[in-house]
RNA sequence: GGCGUGUUGGUCAAUCGGUUAAGACGCCUCCCUUUCACGGAGGAAUGACGGGUUCGAUUCCCGUACAUGCUACCA
């Protein structure tokens, strides 16, 4: 055992090291989301965080869900949450749908466990039951308040002013728990202590520990809080590095204190909190809104609330490639300091290391999620590619009309120009089905005679070329544009709006090869007609 | 307000005291392409401010400013 360690850090880059060679644990690392709605993507960067480290260090990744809080609990979401990370590729080890040797993986199913540590520590004096009710706590936020942003705290300062097991007498106390009186356990935060943590990617923080609250560890249904539970959990779940995000760094304290007070201290893990993504346009984190107002996905998938039955729009459903969005994710906030930005998920795991993790916020770039996800399509195979837009292509055209070797063939045309998977259709529809509209003003302008009679009379010759491909057709018409005293580029856009209906698309004899000859001679008759009236 | 964290071009970012301060996205120009793209070549654009430390600071330290997070019986 302790060779098979001693080998896999042998691997490691030098500071990653240091982090992991501390402990000759297995490296266990947990993701915790709550299941309250769609998956954020700066969720989805701490899952893929999570992963690279796990299996560069050769240990476990978990997913634990953090359902202790009853009133948000939104139906769906879990499975929601597991699909994300499936079609991410970040697949747990352990989770509450795969079980695990630490089984259950839903904190609601562990309920539990929890009292028993809450009244550990209320007996040693780090924690005490507090008998305030909604109306006492807002009563002592309105009468304390001193100044116009200050919002009291229920702290040192204030504690001894409310019903709890501190201020109340044994006997007070003693009655309130037998008339079953609802109480919360709240951890005593000590006075003027200062707590310090060493996280990975901000070295030292330490903390004035008075000026911390007193935190509510198990509430009044005996649900666990959040720094309840994943101290706990973390502990028995024998997690050894904790990635979340930096939102997380205020109450860092309350946790440190707890594994100390819970006699853990030394199998506390190493934290690490992740600098915030921001929204692209002016400041603070990037929210679900944010996405909706600037027209582009925050979620990983289609979310819809189950409540509103609204939907927002997730990267999968605008055409993200998985492996795309997940190196764009990668890439915020962490880079290799190669000038490499494109990796594979193998690569990510062996060249990602948590000291090259920023400390600073990372503003959301759509354009740079877009150009990743463009560079993924033209790395990505036509033949892989077809399986994928297929979808998009019998949205449009039905089931079944459009065949995998003529998609495969248009795919090859035009993925170049193809950044999202929609675009596919955008850019090939004219292969599939006559256009609907034809930019007629393209070309009205500068139509003439000569032109009217080269199409006209090029028609027929093509109705009776011997041979239908682009060479052929190019050769053809090279051939009768001089018959008709006109120039090549005369007739190139005509054509291409004959056949595409507008200014874009690959080569326009490559397009009249695979539409076929009917169709070809059938478009430029057509238009023929309309220009003709 | 308090506490924490952060601050290199518009955005993502390299630099681990000495550089003409990389690269990418986006933008602009040109080339290629008788379309649109792709591709190629260029271009504009950066160390918040003030003090130190140092022979020398973008880099280390301290202030200030600004930003952001937290300040719930939510996570």
């Amino acid at each position: 055992m302790q060779h098979k360690f001693l080998f896999i850090n042998s691997l490691l880059p030098a500071i990653g090291l240091t982090f992991v060679s501390a402990m000759d644990k297995k490296v266990r690392v947990r993701f915790a989301p709550s299941p309250t709605g769609g998956l954020h993507l700066g969720g989805v960067r701490t899952v893929l965080y999570n992963y690279l480290f796990a299996r560069a260090n050769g240990g476990d990744f978990v997913l634990r869900i953090e359902d202790t809080d009853q009133n948000r609990f939104v139906a769906g979401a879990e499975d929601y949450i597991m699909n994300c990370l499936e079609w991410c590729g970040l697949v747990p080890d352990e989770s509450p749908a795969k079980g695990g040797p630490y089984a259950p993986y839903r904190q609601s199913e562990r309920k539990h466990l929890y009292y028993n540590y809450a009244q550990k520590l209320v007996d040693a004096g780090h924690a005490y039951y507090a008998f305030d009710t909604t109306e006492d706590l807002e009563r002592m936020r309105k009468d304390l308040k001193k100044d116009e942003h200050s919002v009291p705290q229920y702290d040192h300062t204030t504690r001894m002013l409310m019903r709890n097991s501190l201020s109340l007498s044994n006997e007070e106390v003693m009655k309130l728990l037998e008339q079953s009186t609802p109480y919360v356990i709240r951890i005593k935060m000590p006075n003027h202590e200062t707590i310090t943590l060493t996280d990975m990617i901000r070295g030292e923080i330490s903390f004035d520990s008075s000026l911390v609250d007193d935190k509510v560890l198990l509430k009044a249904d005996g649900m666990p809080t959040y720094h309840l539970a994943v101290v706990v959990d973390d502990y028995l779940m024998k997690i050894t590095h904790a990635f979340r995000g930096e939102e997380w760094l205020p109450s860092a304290p309350v946790h440190v204190l707890l594994w100390q007070y819970l006699g853990w201290k030394e199998h506390m893990p190493l934290w690490a909190h992740l600098p915030l993504i921001l929204k692209p346009d002016g400041n603070g984190k990037l929210s679900k809104r944010d996405g909706d107002r600037l027209g582009f996905p925050v979620f990983a998938m289609n979310w819809t609330d189950p409540r509103t039955n609204e939907t927002t729009k997730g990267f999968r459903e605008m055409g993200f490639l998985p492996q795309a969005f997940v190196n764009m994710l990668a890439m915020l906030g962490w880079n290799s300091g190669s000038e490499q930005e494109i990796f594979s998920l193998d690569e990510l795991v062996s060249r990602f290391s948590i000291d090259r993790v920023h400390k600073g916020g990372a503003k959301f770039d759509f354009e740079k999620a877009k150009w990743f996800n463009h560079q993924y399509i033209q790395r990505t195979d036509n033949a892989t590619l077809t399986g994928l837009v297929m979808p998009y292509i019998d949205e449009q055209q039905g089931p079944g009309k459009v065949t995998p070797e003529l998609l495969e063939q248009v795919i090859g045309l035009v993925k170049d120009r193809c950044t999202l998977l929609p675009d596919f259709w955008a850019q090939g529809h004219f292969f599939f089905a006559t256009p609907e509209t034809i930019d007629i003003a393209a070309i009205k302008e500068k139509w003439n005679a000569p032109k009217q009679d080269f199409f006209t009379e090029w028609k027929n010759v093509l109705e009776n070329l011997p041979e239908w491909n682009h060479d052929a057709i190019e050769a053809s018409c090279n051939e009768y544009v001089g018959k008709h005293g006109l120039k090549k580029g005369d007739v190139m856009l005509p054509l291409r709006i004959m056949l595409v209906g507008g200014k874009y698309g690959p080569g326009v004899y490559a397009i009249a090869e695979v539409i076929g000859k009917n169709e070809t001679i059938k478009r430029i008759g057509s238009v023929l007609k309309t220009l003709g009236a």
